[in-house]
DNA sequence: TCAATATATCGATTATCTTGGATATATTGA
DNA sequence: TCAATATATCCAAGATAATCGATATATTGA
């Protein structure tokens, strides 16, 4: 991750439709939703989905697959921790104690042990 | 956090200088910086800088303080981990597992026993 | 090969953002 | 109060992005 990659993942969730789409595949992980099903659960028009997907792809965000006649696309939870962690990455380096809240925040919601508790 | 608020997150930071302004004060917590001396560090005039700074600091990602003449501000960590936290919220409700990528990133390099190791 | 289905690309219009000169406001010391 | 310093606001030009109708491409079953 360098700042032009983690400038085209920021702009990329800058958007209504896109931020909303790639959490509606967070949602669906690790299955994936078609194309054309994200249009449809977001009223939004297929082919101005398409060009967000895209947009979504090229950052890294989402993946996408060929399943006969669908491309499924599937949310790349990798593509948050390499952002998120470029963002903080030299507060870390020089001052682990800042980052604290980082890690409460994702150990305490997203281990399987304390996962309904969020 | 919000749909409004997290897209007002991520488009402050997609911005080349703002990324870098964001990404100088988290090198530099938790001191902060003068407004003039981010925009002499980053080789970015004054009063455009000045209009930056304002658009993070609405979106909730810097804070500033005046100290004098000088406005200081200051990164705020924990409006990354409101904005990260809203984009795979759903996830870690439904399926707990697939965050592990995050959290195992944010554990092993932001806890001071393991700050080396990054 | 043809029709049906699913998705992607093209292109033009409209809207939004970035930039920085000029200028205003705020604070301090003399 | 005045000059110096530090930051913010205004505004207009240029650049960039969003939208969606029309159309192209890809895949399947008949």
């Amino acid at each position: 991750m360098n700042s032009v990659s983690a400038i085209d993942a920021f702009s990329a969730l800058a958007q209504p439709s896109r931020l909303e789409a790639f959490r509606l595949l967070v949602r669906h992980e690790p299955d994936g939703l078609p194309a054309g099903e994200i249009a449809r659960r977001l009223d939004v028009p297929q082919n101005t989905m398409s060009s967000h997907l895209a947009i979504l792809a090229r950052a890294g965000l989402i993946a996408s697959e060929r399943h006969s006649r669908s491309v499924i696309y599937r949310a790349r939870i990798d593509g948050v921790r390499e952002m998120t962690s470029f963002l903080v990455s030299d507060c870390c380096g020089g001052n682990p104690e800042l980052c604290a809240p980082l890690v409460a925040e994702f150990s305490s919601c997203c281990t399987p042990e304390t996962a309904n508790a969020c």
